[in-house]
RNA sequence: GCGGAAGUGGUGGAAUGGCAGACACGCUAGGUUGAGGGCCUAGUGGUAGCAAUACCUUGGGGGUUCAAAUCCCCCCUUCCGCACCA
């Protein structure tokens, strides 16, 4: 028999027919298993770059299945978002119809691709059946003053013409569009995820099955530093400038002061200043340059003397005051010390303006008496020098007593500051959830009832960004009265950024339909966390951290009682092809259509999971694709052999042929399931069962019996079922199966096949060991201590102790595990 | 600059201290075929040799070990994340 297109269709059909895949939430006979794929925005087609996700949650989902769990598998659709708003100007086309068509189109490649999903539970989150429900969720946070609305410099792209979170800003450059970013003072929607920064970093030590690289990812971005804040008094007036350091220890070698221009305290400081004309020159000189976020490699540092001086709480020096272009001001209080000595930023700019360098930590590479001539900040740990009390002591003591020191006299107090900002969640767009508020006149901000939800994405037929939402445009959209007064207000016309969406989706699976909550939490807890999530590391910071969050806050609400929704994570590798990733514009998507309508569902999916290890990068290879066509003509052509051999009984299995084919049965059981319980090793399994399907083949010319070679070919198929599902539906039936593979249960290997066989090792051992032998490890420590070994002591140690391993080189054993 | 991952045949990759190159692609030869494709058989890291075989070989250099792709030290290269975060 061969693989046809045929096949695929009719187990299709009978999948689809028999509801295979549904789940019943209520229903927990079995243990959950909840397996989600991170869902697709529905852009265009889906090409096999794409499918490497979708596939190797299909294999999870199938072989969880097998293994007697009750599988969950989900999909759904991030439907909001810029994309089609682009589309929609490019092409006149209303986004939701640019949507829904990308949808149906991507739900039908879908389903060619065979996989097991429950699709009762899609959800969309354009409809408005899901977004009234990421209202609710802002309405929550709102409540709970996690949803608030405050002027600040924000992230401005001029080709989107709207905000970005700092996750949507790659490199200074519109994550979207490539477009530079700007600093722009706007007043928008923040969501205070930085009230969690802590127990998001700790809980990170949770994640034990995540990927080693993703929590790093965190961590970094979470950015938690531990310091001092030091108040600095200004000579001659009644004013204190709080500078955040992680380095106390070098204290005593701060000489001046740097204030970022919008620091609070610059307008007082150069207020009577003779220079004041050209400092304020400086600062509008410095505001139009600030606007950029990146800093390229020759960004200069620039600043200016505002004419006051700073008292070094320490030494009681008076030092100077600048105001500097390269102090950040949305880290810390915008005001930072300066250690030239041992900060090579601030070593830069006191050459540059000739200011004092005064080093306080020895540099042991550095010969005593050169300070002078230093060509550049130390930066590392040693002991302190023209430090007073403190000298003599290592800066990482001295970080202690001079904090103990500053705190007991009231000079600074000890702080921890993370790098982590809150989340901006408004847009100046269209496509997207409106934010349920309302600006009244008499009573201000007023947030809508959870009963007047949703608030209606009102029509509209243009989309071209003008900076401000469309919705502003919407007469009727606008007017509203208020909900606490009645008195004519307006609406809020930002819509939400698509992660608000998707940062919940995975609790609404568990009750798509339910129009009166959320999520059912009862069902929610029972189903949640999800035990495997499976996508690309692009989301390590953004998706994966929002929704990180959210659950959190959530479990704090007491509407569930977790507070990690993904239990484990595996973020899979790009394909690639021609030395890029698969894209449209570069013209090298490779479509699954195609090869589907070639080869057969099951040749895509075998080759995806074959090309190599899933959360490595893969390189496409066209010719290589034969290859998984050509493995599954052959295994499936060993249902025809099976015909021709004779029968036999059990007992009279003798040939050696047949010892090593069980063998390898069980070898294969063994091992692949090894693979997949580990971290889904997809390659190196379906090697494992080619090697199967060869020794089969070679068993033939040497004699076997029909029991033994139907049992290796039947064991190619269920081991091979989740990778692909209808050549292994068709197979499984035509050996007589009466069972769908799918309710067999995955093989166990029985021990006893799996031994090695220890007896004739020790003739192989031509009398003596190596004549130096040191034995490592296991072997008994007289042997050891003797350094050689006679035969009879070898045959004595594996008998009396049946080794696990002995090995030997070129007939002599050089070790003997046990 | 900081953090991380990786470097193995013509190619994708196996092997996490035990005979490197499993499995697959490609290639070569032979068979089958009207031809092409498909399929079957054999071969396929390098050098020398008719051959058995010998020597060399996991980015480079050193070390530990009876034994190193694997462990340790130094260096080189590539990719990824963060980046004037004080």
């Amino acid at each position: 028999m061969a693989y046809t297109k045929e096949i695929d269709k009719k187990w299709q059909r009978i999948w689809q027919d028999s509801n295979a895949f549904r789940v019943r939430v209520k229903d927990l006979k079995r243990p959950k298993y909840y397996c989600l794929v991170m869902f697709p925005y529905p852009s265009s087609e889906l090409h096999v770059g794409h499918g490497r996700n979708y596939i190797i949650g299909d294999a999870v989902a199938r072989y969880k299945r097998m293994r007697g769990y009750y599988v969950l598998s989900p999909m759904g659709w991030d439907a909001f978002g810029l994309p089609a708003e682009n589309q929609a100007i490019k092409n006149n086309i209303h986004p939701r119809e640019w949507t829904l068509r990308n949808i149906k189109k991507i739900t039908s490649q879908l389903k060619s691709w065979g996989m097991s999903y429950d699709w009762e539970r899609e959800i969309t989150t354009c409809f408005p059946e899901y977004y009234r429900w990421t209202q609710w969720l802002f309405l929550q946070l709102y409540k709970k003053g996690l949803a608030y609305r405050k002027e600040a410099p924000v992230n401005w792209c001029r080709s989107c013409q709207t905000v970005l979170a700092n996750e949507q800003v790659v490199e200074g450059k519109c994550e979207r569009c490539s477009t530079e970013v700007l600093l722009k003072n706007l007043k928008q929607w923040f969501f205070k995820i930085t009230d969690y920064s802590q127990r998001l970093l700790d809980d990170l030590g949770k994640l034990k099955n995540w990927p080693e690289r993703v929590r790093l990812m965190q961590e970094n971005w979470i950015g938690r530093s531990i310091g001092v804040s030091i108040k600095f008094p200004v000579d001659g007036l009644s004013q204190e400038i709080d500078c955040f350091t992680t380095r106390p220890d070098t204290i005593f070698g701060a000489t001046f002061l740097a204030l970022n221009f919008q620091h609070p305290a610059v307008s007082r400081i150069i207020d009577d200043s003779l220079q004041k004309e050209a400092i304020l020159d400086f600062i509008e000189e410095v505001k139009k340059e600030e606007p950029l976020l990146s800093y390229n490699a020759d960004f200069e540092k620039k600043g200016i003397f505002t004419g006051k001086y700073a008292v070094n709480p320490m030494t009681g020096k008076k030092i100077p005051i600048w105001v500097a272009n390269y102090i950040l001001s949305g880290y810390g209080t915008g005001a930072i010390m300066c250690v030239p000595a041992h900060d090579s930023r601030d070593f830069d700019f006191a050459k540059k303006y000739g200011l004092d360098i005064s080093p306080v930590i020895e540099d042991p590479n550095q010969e005593q008496g050169t300070f002078e001539q230093l060509s550049q900040a130390y930066q590392g740990q040693g002991k302190l020098i023209n430090s007073d009390d403190f000298n003599g002591l290592d800066s990482e003591a001295a970080k202690e007593k001079i904090s103990d020191f500053m705190e007991t006299k009231g000079i600074g107090i000890r702080q921890i500051n993370f790098r982590l900002r809150d989340w901006l969640v408004s847009r100046q767009r269209y496509w997207g959830a409106p934010i349920p508020i309302v600006y009244c006149p008499d009573c201000g901000e007023v947030a809508l009832d959870e009963g007047d939800l949703p608030v209606l994405l009102p029509e509209a037929d243009k989309f071209l960004p003008t900076g401000r939402s469309p919705l502003a445009d919407n007469e009727d959209f606008i007017h509203i009265n208020c909900p606490k007064c009645g008195k004519e207000a307006q609406r809020e016309t930002d819509t939400m950024d698509t992660f608000v969406d998707s940062s919940w989706y995975y609790l609404r699976y568990i009750s798509p339909a339910n129009n009166q909550v959320a999520f059912d939490s009862q069902d929610v807890n029972r189903w949640l966390p999800v035990d495997q999530y499976i996508g690309g590391v692009e989301h390590a910071i953004l998706h994966l951290l929002y929704s990180r969050f959210i659950t959190k806050f959530l479990a704090d609400q007491k509407i569930i009682d977790f507070d990690e929704p993904f239990e484990r994570l595996f973020t899979q590798g790009m394909i690639v092809k021609d030395g890029a990733k698969m894209s449209k514009s570069k013209g090298n998507v490779v479509a699954p259509d195609y090869i589907i309508d070639k080869y057969g569902a099951d040749t895509m999916r075998l080759y995806i999971l074959f090309i190599g290890p899933p959360q490595k990068e893969a390189i496409w290879q066209d010719e290589a694709l034969q290859g998984s066509r050509r493995f599954l003509q052959r295994s499936l052509r060993l249902i025809d052999m099976l015909k021709s051999l004779r029968e036999q009984s059990l007992e009279d299995l003798s040939s050696s042929a047949e010892k090593q084919l069980l063998r390898k049965i069980h070898l294969t059981i063994h091992e692949v399931t090894k693979d997949l319980e580990g971290d889904f090793q997809f390659n190196t399994a379906i090697s494992r069962i080619m090697e199967l399907v060869n020794q089969t083949y070679k068993s033939v010319s040497v004699g076997i019996s029909k029991n033994t070679f139907f049992q290796a070919v039947d064991t190619v198929f269920l081991l091979l079922s989740p990778f692909t599902p209808h050549v292994s539906e068709e197979a499984n039936s035509l050996l007589g199966n009466k069972e769908s593979i799918f309710d067999r249960s995955w093989p166990e290997a029985k021990p006893e096949f799996l031994k090695k066989e220890e007896v004739e090792i020790g003739v192989l051992v031509n009398g003596k060991i190596k004549e130096k032998m040191k034995i490592s490890l296991n072997c008994p420590k007289e042997e050891v201590e003797k350094n050689a070994l006679s035969l009879p002591k070898i045959e004595k140690i594996i008998s009396e102790n049946s080794p696990k391993k002995v090995i030997y080189v070129k007939g002599k054993i050089v070790n003997i595990v046990i």
